[in-house]
DNA sequence: CCCCTAATAGTAGGAACCGACTATACGGTA
DNA sequence: TACCGTATAGTCGGTTCCTACTATTAGGGG
């Protein structure tokens, strides 16, 4: 009926044609690059979906099979090389995620939209606890960036996609406490709602600025 | 081979619930009732995933329909209300993703992984360009805020999840900032790439802290 | 030297997801 | 009044994605 709308969306694909700029890989070797460099937290790496983003690329002529070997009795490899093609695309599809930012539903974003839900106290709670959680993920990738940047391993741009979700976190974690802040001091207003014959209605808060102060 | 590993998994769901928490819909109706609401910017709402997740919270036993009406000869509208089950999996699910934070695989992390593919130049230019798109959505969005909870039509509770988004995307304009400014001044070091034949290996930077200074 | 686990490499089947499409009704307008 | 665009309500079919599974080999402890 039509084709192709939009080239290739998962990402993953753009972790594929990264590794084979750099070498011919056959796929299993992909996936354990992508986790040795600490890329499967920017990539999600499943070997089911591998595969299938490596059959779209050669289908599309950016990547191509160079080699098949076999080692023994294992299952044979393919090894795979980029195109010419696929480079071009590479560097325009980056270039293209980075100048437009496109709508991402996070998890998180959904469960706060219904906040309310929990009341007070349980969201309080429930939100402390994400805040440990992050703190401790913001501690762990810290460590992290110490033994690879920090000690001069690897050059800081070639990890730079860790700074960015560390700011990312540190964000989240920031908002996480102000919110807990409020809910605990009363400032963020805790609506009690009612359904009337004209629909629903809530409680307005008793002072114009949040019940206590 | 085996069934239901882990619930329901497309947060679509858990706005189904939230509306359905009001009062009986028809899915056409709870898709309007949603971007009425702007709550289609925290949940990904498209009407062929919003009528399969419908009938998987009837699988399950979350809702059931109550009723199915026609009007005129327009297609027959099936009237769904949620059950004491799907309430409980409500408020536990929302406790669920509030209190564990989940990977997460944003397109934009993706490209800053491969921010050198791009040579400082054009990284520069490109997180430039985003930046201006970032600044205006924010505005947008304070838009938004301002006459809905701004002039107290709605609670701001109800809107919370606007702010989260907020501050999230204020983060990240500020990191894409400073990045930008890390590029033009130096102090991002962009090492070259050269293949040897004991494998890959990079430039230094000059001088301990940056190149230029 | 034998067994067990981890690593190696990939396959297969189904669920989830999404975009395009269908079909009717209604309101304005030329 | 004939036409056109939009709102109503939902269906359909294919791609994508992922979980579980298969099969082999290397390595290490007892």
């Amino acid at each position: 009926m039509w084709m192709a709308q939009r080239k290739i969306s998962n990402t993953l694909a753009l972790a594929v044609l990264g590794l084979l700029r750099e070498q011919p890989m056959h796929p299993y070797e992909m996936a354990a690059t992508l986790r040795e460099r600490h890329k499967d937290s920017s990539f999600k790496v499943n070997s089911g979906s591998l595969y299938d983003t490596v059959e779209a690329l050669v289908r599309h002529g950016w990547i191509e099979p160079v080699e098949t070997a076999r080692d023994g009795r294992r299952p044979e490899r393919t090894v795979y090389a980029t195109t010419e093609l696929g480079q071009g695309e590479f560097v325009r599809w980056i270039d293209e995620l980075l100048r437009m930012p496109v709508a991402e539903y996070p998890k998180f974003r959904a469960a706060v939209s219904y906040l309310g839900a929990l009341g007070p106290d349980r969201a309080a709670e429930a939100l402390v606890e994400r805040a440990g959680h992050l703190a401790q993920r913001i501690e762990e990738t810290n460590t992290v960036l110490a033994d690879t940047v920090g000690s001069g391993k690897v050059p800081r741009l070639f990890m730079i996609e860790t700074e960015c979700a560390l700011h990312a976190w540190e964000a989240e974690l920031a908002w996480t406490r102000r919110t807990i802040a409020e809910i605990r001091d009363g400032s963020l207003f805790w609506p009690k709602v009612e359904q009337t014959e004209q629909g629903w209605t809530w409680s307005a808060p008793t002072s114009p600025e949040g019940t206590t102060r």
